[in-house]
DNA sequence: GAGGTATCCTC
DNA sequence: TGAGGATACCT
């Protein structure tokens, strides 16, 4: 429950029975065992105490019914005759601040309650404050008159609810709840309050468990966390399985409540290669039928354009490509799962192009460069055939992208090529090639604190402004 | 700035 | 009244 300072006012709540339920609140009760038959009457005073052995005096305080004015106790008598059995209704905790808590303990001395003896054996400074147990005295008065104290018995712990470090776990929602079984999907999680320190995310079926994997930089406020996926213990699942996900904390092993995580099967094409193959060859014998179709078919710039987009993206004249189509300039190929679907692919989007570099044990800037050093690659550029507007003085620059090259273009005089030749990139944004550009520009808000250096770097840019 | 504490506020 | 969120302030 939530522990409540004094000037909060009004109640504190109520101390719910350990065998409550979402549904069923029951009170506190406790029941004297043994024979009664000659008791009279029964007092039981019930204290906070710390929650670790030795029981010691809490500062905190109990509020409520039965609670007197300023006691920070609790205190019933009752005959167990006509009630053998008790229970605490409207018991709050009231917590102390920090600095009253010596103050508070003081009181207690002054009350006599210390049930388990324990003295001042510890510092105040390792009190924890978010923490307490109920303590019962239990005093008997038998008929004859003859006193008896029971030994005291403390309830489970009872941890405030506004503390991260013991308050119960709990996670709102996470962005991805399916991911492959290879694990490494990365996931944002919102929760309650955590300790970065003292949190893990368990994934578990069954025995199983598996921990998400991020850093403590990666607990966004204590109420976010970006984490990826454990593997599944089985890499090689035809189907998809469920796991639970819960938050645990460290210190304590406690567990939030869990939610559903899907393991999918592996991706059998996991650059969608296939996929993209399929649509390739679709849209070629839709370009045959409509060849066929028509006697009229030219080569005029509308028509030129169609077509490259339709092949030119996968195979420049004279770039060599992995599945053999051109002439190798290039080193080839290292060994890939499938050379010739990576030719479909490789020009795809960045994360292809990234690939083709890699498989050819090169950076995206030194394929890049190879690139554009190739002849026919060249020609294919200044093609007014393929595209006119590539030359064309006219042509406004467009905005932002390609800032340096606009700065080329005013060296260059009148407004030369390069503006236009930076515009006109665009044109092949099917090619990726815009993005490729623009990726290999000396942009100094993107550039990392140790830029490439050496002959290798910012060939991109020397070497195309010295060509043209 | 992060995390903890104390208080205020709203539903 | 009970529960929980928001926030200012402190360490």
């Amino acid at each position: 429950m939530r522990f409540r300072y004094e000037c909060e006012g009004r109640s504190a709540g109520s101390i719910l029975g350990a065998s409550s339920t979402a549904t069923t609140k029951v009170q506190p009760a406790v029941q004297i065992q043994g024979s009664i038959d000659k008791v009279k009457k029964v007092t039981v005073t019930v204290s906070l105490v710390t929650k670790d052995i030795p029981y010691r005096p809490h500062p905190h305080c109990l509020v409520g019914k039965d609670c007197p004015e300023g006691s920070g106790i609790c205190m019933v008598s009752f005959n167990p005759h006509t009630c053998p059995q008790h229970s605490f209704a409207n018991l709050g905790i009231q917590c102390v601040r920090r600095k009253e808590l010596d103050a508070s303990l003081q009181k207690r001395r002054s009350q006599n309650i210390d049930p388990f003896i324990t003295g001042q054996s510890k510092s105040i400074e390792d009190m924890d404050m978010n923490v307490v147990r109920l303590c019962f005295q239990g005093d008997l008065e038998m008929e004859d008159g003859r006193k008896e104290s029971l030994s005291p018995v403390v309830s489970n712990p009872i941890y405030d609810k506004k503390a991260t470090t013991t308050s119960q776990l709990k996670i709102t929602c996470l962005n991805v709840n399916k991911g492959p079984c290879s694990g490494m999907t990365e996931i944002y999680m919102l929760c309650d309050k955590v300790q970065k320190d003292d949190i893990e995310i368990i994934f578990r079926c069954g025995a199983w468990e598996g921990k998400g994997e991020f850093a403590q930089t990666d607990v966004h406020r204590q109420i976010a966390i970006v984490f990826k996926t454990p593997p599944y213990r089985d890499q090689d699942i035809s189907e998809e399985f469920p796991v639970d996900v819960v938050l645990r904390r460290v210190s304590d092993r406690m567990d939030s409540e869990p939610v559903r995580f899907t393991y999918l099967p592996p991706n059998p094409d996991p650059y969608e290669v296939k996929r993209k193959r399929k649509i390739k060859n679709d849209i070629s014998m839709a370009e045959q039928s409509c060849a066929a179709g028509s006697s009229s078919s030219s080569s005029s710039s509308s028509h030129s354009t169609a077509a490259m987009e339709l092949s030119s993206p996968y195979t420049f004249p004279g770039f060599p490509v992995p599945d053999g189509v051109g002439g190798g300039e290039l080193p080839a190929p290292a060994a890939h799962p499938d050379p010739s679907a990576l030719g479909d692919t490789a020009y795809g989007d960045h994360q292809d192009m990234d690939l083709l570099a890699k498989s050819w044990g090169l950076t995206d800037e030194e394929l890049l460069s190879q690139l554009l050093e190739t002849p026919n690659f060249q020609a294919l550029l200044y093609d007014p055939g393929l595209n006119p507007a590539l030359l064309d003085p006219d042509a406004a620059p467009p905005p932002g992208n390609y800032g340096n090259m606009e700065g080329m273009s005013n060296n260059g005089g009148g407004g030369g090529g390069f503006g236009a030749y930076g515009q006109d990139f665009t044109q092949y944004s099917d090619l990726s090639f815009s993005h490729m550009v623009s990726e290999s520009q000396p942009d100094p808000a993107a550039q990392g604190p140790d830029p490439p250096q050496g002959p290798g770097a910012r060939q991109v840019e020397v070497k195309t402004e010295v060509d043209l």
